[in-house]
DNA sequence: ATTTATTATCGTAATATTGCAATGTGAAAA
DNA sequence: TTTTCACATTGCAATATTACGATAATAAAT
């Protein structure tokens, strides 16, 4: 059906995938590792870096601002972009403790 | 088009977007969880903990496997899985990583 | 050998994603 | 105020994903 039956899982289970998907893309990852690249935020040159049409940027960013994972500041003619720390502390935190508890268990 | 350009990104940027694609749906959130939630492997019930039917389960487990991220070896009648500590290792540099490049910036 | 239990595969329908040309919007510059 | 620049939105085509019924494959148990 390609229809996720989200409400049969949880909501932590829908976020974390959420997130995931956001980032699941080579342009969006891309997007995020140019964003880190550079010493402060960038204003308006994310395009020029990509080798996608200018709709389709706009497009990956929209999905990553919707899923927190950056922030747009409108700074005059352009946007200002940066990565949410937020959002990578909990997906830190997230792998973090799932190795931690991998540790504690002999497998296979 | 709905084909992504893969070959337009570094093998580095495909790969990741490759194993968080892998992790990008509740489903498989939640088959990840199941199995660090036991102590050991599990072999045979992980249909019954899922509100899936046995196929689409089935097609869950392959992506997981494909990418690296869980495990399964045959154990008698049944499957033996368990996650696969070297991608979760992998995830969590990489997101360590960001995390500590953002302690160094000034943004928005 | 037949049955039973467990997982995989095939086929297919419904929906989602990716990409871009064309076009719209909003703000600064001329 | 017209132009220009930067980005967003719309609309559409191509492809991918999700889900499951039906059916196969495999191995233990009978």
């Amino acid at each position: 059906m390609g229809i996720t039956k989200s409400d049969q899982f949880t909501e932590h289970q829908n976020n974390m995938a959420n997130i995931l998907k956001a980032l699941a893309h080579p342009a969006r990852i891309a997007i995020v590792e140019y964003l880190l690249s550079v010493d402060a935020c960038i204003c308006g040159d994310i395009v020029n870096e990509l080798p996608l049409a200018q709709p389709t940027v706009s497009q990956h960013l929209k999905e990553l601002k919707n899923a927190g994972i950056i922030k747009g500041t409108i700074e005059g003619k352009g946007i200002c972009y940066c990565v949410n720390e937020d959002i990578i502390a909990e997906l830190m935190s997230y792998f973090n403790a799932i190795n931690k508890q991998l540790n504690f268990k002999k497998c296979c």
